[in-house]
DNA sequence: GGCTACACGTAGCCTGTCTACATGTAGCCA
DNA sequence: TGGCTACATGTAGACAGGCTACGTGTAGCC
């Protein structure tokens, strides 16, 4: 997939990756991975700083665990999260809709 | 609509609404309003620029004409625009697919 | 002892879109 | 005739968000 074109989409995978469950930084890249067929392999560059982003606005929290001496940030949804995940649901259906009414007119 | 969302399809855009036609850069942008009911409203500053790439990389061929004293620089698709337009569709599915999947999982 | 996978994080670059500005014609209206 | 709006093209520079390239450290295998 091109670059830049993710862009303004980031914050509504994560949100959506999460949306249900709690998951780290880490497992987050998997999952994205995994339900897209490798298509998706977002560098952790991308990533951590994002979900900071995302925690600052309040979307998400996080708590840190440790897990066989391993220390994890696990991030959940907030219930502004999840308002957040819904608004960019509906913002992810009209923008499809705009540009693919264009592409395929 | 978010600004930057755009990100990575303007190409796509202006390659869809000249296939087939001819337009100058202004009528393009009214040809966007009008297709999008007014929710794609392009700057200038952002569609000038843009044609003069597309041309430069071979995919827009232009030419001026004078209509009621007024000059105007009308583009075209030339082959090898028709055939990244083919290429930009198909990525524009791919894309839709792979964000829409993550979305709506 | 070295390698790979796991796990988090930051600094700075890169690039494409947008903002703001500059230029000029045609036509309407007061 | 002076000003306003619509038409029409264009550039310079700001801005922002994702990416590249780093740095740190543990666990477990061979």
């Amino acid at each position: 997939m091109k670059a830049d074109t993710l862009r303004g989409h980031l914050d509504a995978l994560l949100l959506a990756v999460l949306d249900g469950r709690k998951l780290h930084g880490y497992a987050i890249i998997e999952a994205l991975q995994l339900r897209t067929d490798g298509a998706l392999d977002l560098p952790t560059g991308t990533v951590y700083p994002a979900l900071r982003r995302l925690e600052r606005a309040g979307w998400l929290a996080s708590e840190w665990d440790v897990v066989s001496g391993r220390k994890r940030r696990t991030y959940r949804l907030t219930r502004s999260g999840e308002q957040a995940l819904a608004a960019e649901r509906t913002e992810w259906r009209e923008f499809t809709a705009v540009i693919g009414g264009v592409l395929e007119a």
